[in-house]
Formats: structure tokens, C-alpha cells, sequence
DNA sequence: ACCTGAACACCGTTCAAGT
DNA sequence: ACCTGAACACCGTTCAAGT
């Protein structure tokens, strides 16, 4: 019983099984996982030794190595566009599992999948004609709004409590907030905003 | 010495000591706030009955009760130099610990000072002329733009962590991210962008 | 009222042992 | 090679007991 005749793990079911406990409870364990999976929780050490961390990788690699840059990595195609587009991507991938995001700002970028999503964003920005100085600055800002719209794109609990409290402005925004489309234009709005800022940061070269 | 003479503890001294721990290593726990005070874990609770919870709502709190809107309430000014003031604001109080951001958005915002920063975030947004079904989407844009900017103040690792692969253009950004202006000058750049966004969102009335 | 100290149910990780 | 099972050092929380 010791050695099943069947493997029961790999990396790919583990993370796929902690992506799962994610979704539904906004966090996972070790315990958890090892359950779901019906094993002891220091089998899951044989596959993934980086223990929890390496658990956090897996999954985002994971979850983006789906990603499909299309044609954003066209140079023959304006900068701004291509960057729209792997902005919409970026968010999309994302928004699948929105409770995800803080689990995996928790841990550095050190996945292929993931870096080349950064690698094509630093060419598409150095294309638009953004300094190189700036370059990390401009990714941080379009990281923020990506991440910042997927999160929103998955969180149906109000920000906000508010008790018995005289806060009219904000009282009246969050009990009209069941617009279905909310953050799907929210998310296009700030797109804008970043192409604009973008194409303010541009030099001619 | 179950009892002494002089009061030990108070939800502020075990906010303080928390929001110590944060900024030194990202995070607390209860043993260590009680270490770091003298006192055992247990006695934590007779203060603030919420737990953990509680701690970082009094965190919140006390991060944010020294936040001075200034004239950004002014109503005769201008709504979008209301805006930027506001940002920056929220911004400079955020970056004080920047480490805080990701244990507080960990939990709702319910506390009486930070709720009235957001008041007055949608009083902003109302005067600038934004639709009222649109705000809470505006609002989701400034949030991730001013935290995710107060975090990068806080984040001297990198991002990203390069191998020994074929990602020449984010190994050269990479490389060259050592500009201290870096994070304000992308603040900026993105209070400008934000400030067109709410702009194009506006309507007159 | 305020803090102690023991207790409980957890968590992540290690490691010798089994097949 | 793959999984078990016991062990360890943690964590957050509860509660009776002391002064």
C-alpha cells in the first residue's frame, strides 16, 4: 500500500487540485490539497520539493502557459494596439481564477510561461517608444490595472462595511453596484487611461 | 503577576506593535506581537476580542486617521485637482508601510476614518461628473493604481527572477531598474492617466 | 478588569520506513 | 521511485484560573 501500482501524482495534478481549493476558498493547504488528492500530505514533497512555493509556481504557470499572446507579438502592427491587446489577454487568463492573484503576488516570477508574457510586454513597450528608464515604471502601472481589474472581476463581496453611519455618496454607490457590466468597462476604461499615459511616456525613435 | 500595576496593553499599543512587525517582515502573528510586547498571546484577546481580524482593522485604522485630505474636499476647486490630491495622498500614507498593503486588503474595510476617505473619493467622482452606476469601477481603477504604486515604493526585490534564458529585453530592464525616481515619476505618470480616464467618464451635469 | 498558563485544532516540513 | 506515518516547530483561539 505503500507504492500504488498507479502513480497518483505529478506536479500538474497537484497544482491543478491547489488551483481548485483556491477557487472555492480563496486560499489553499497542504493538508487540503493532499486530501483532495487522497494521499498524505509529505507525498506531495516527492513531486514538488519546493514544498508550498513550489506549489505557488506550478500554478501560475499553469495557468498561463494557456495564455495565447496572438498577434500582439506582430511588430508589423502599431504598439498600442498590441499593447491593448495583451492587456485584454493578460486579464483574461487571469480573471479565470481571480482569487488566485493574491495567492500568486505572494511569490516572485520565475516561470518560463509567465516571464515571456513579461519579455513580450517589454518589447511591445519599447516599440511604443518608452524610454527604457521608464519601462519598468510603465509595466508596474499596467500590472496594477490588469491584476487590480481581474481581482474586481471576482470579488462579489462589497469592499466596503458601512454600519449606521452618515456616508451618503458611498452608501449610494455600493448599494447600486449590480451592474453586470461594471468591470467589464471599468477594465476598458482603464485600458484607455494606460494607452494614453503610455503614449505620453514615448520618445520619437 | 497576573495583574499589574500599570495597564500593559490597548488596541493601539498591539496596532503599533503589529504594524512594527509588518514593515520589518511583512507580516505579523499573534505570538509575535505578544513577544515583542512582553505579554502572552491570550492577554491579546482581552483587548480586542476580534483576533487577528481586529488587529488589522485597528491597523487600518490607525494607518489611515493621519491621512489629512487637505483641500481635496474643497468644493469650489477644480474635481479632477481634487482627484490628484487625493491620490497622492492616499498614496503617501499607503507608502509609509508599504509591506501593510497586502495584509490589509486582506480584509473589509469597515473602520470610521478609512470609510471617509472613500466618502470623499466619491464625492470627487460625483462633482468630476461620473455617471453614479460608473464610480465603483473608477473608484476599482484609482485603488489598484495608488496600492499597487505604495507597494512598488516597498519592493526592492525584483519582480521578476531571470535564468539563464532568451529574455533580452526584460534582462535588460531588469538590469537597468535602479532609478531612485523610478516609482514616483510611474505615480505620476499614472495619476495623469487615471485623470483622463475619469475625465473621458464624465458627463455634464 | 487584566493577564497567565494550559489546552485544542490546525499548519508546513522533515525523515526514516515500507514496497 | 513513490507513498506512508510519525514527528517537530509552529500558528490562531479558547477558557478556567489567578490577582
Amino acid at each position: 500500500m505503500a507504492r500504488p501500482r498507479q502513480q497518483l501524482l505529478s506536479p500538474e495534478i497537484i497544482a491543478d487540485a491547489a488551483m481548485r481549493l483556491v477557487a472555492k476558498n480563496g486560499d489553499f493547504t497542504i493538508p487540503g490539497v493532499a486530501a483532495a488528492l487522497g494521499v498524505h500530505p509529505s507525498s506531495l514533497y516527492h513531486h514538488l520539493p519546493g514544498g508550498r512555493l513550489a506549489i505557488v509556481h506550478q500554478m501560475r504557470q499553469r495557468l498561463y502557459s494557456a495564455l495565447d499572446l496572438g498577434s500582439s507579438m506582430d511588430s508589423s502592427r502599431p504598439a498600442l494596439d498590441r499593447l491593448r491587446q495583451w492587456m485584454r489577454a493578460y486579464r483574461s487568463a487571469t480573471a479565470q481564477v481571480p482569487e488566485a492573484v493574491t495567492v500568486l503576488v505572494g511569490a516572485q516570477v520565475e516561470d518560463r510561461p509567465t516571464l515571456e508574457i513579461y519579455e513580450a510586454l517589454f518589447v511591445i513597450l519599447r516599440d511604443a517608444g518608452v524610454p527604457r528608464e521608464q519601462r519598468v515604471a510603465a509595466s508596474a502601472m499596467i500590472d496594477a490595472v490588469v491584476l487590480g481589474s481581474a481581482v474586481d472581476a471576482g470579488s462579489p463581496v462589497p469592499l466596503w462595511r458601512i454600519g449606521a453611519e452618515d456616508l451618503p455618496e458611498l452608501r449610494d454607490v455600493a448599494a447600486t453596484d449590480d451592474d453586470e457590466r461594471r468591470n467589464e468597462s471599468g477594465f476598458e476604461l482603464a485600458v484607455d487611461a494606460v494607452v494614453v499615459a503610455v503614449a505620453s511616456m514615448s520618445r520619437p525613435g
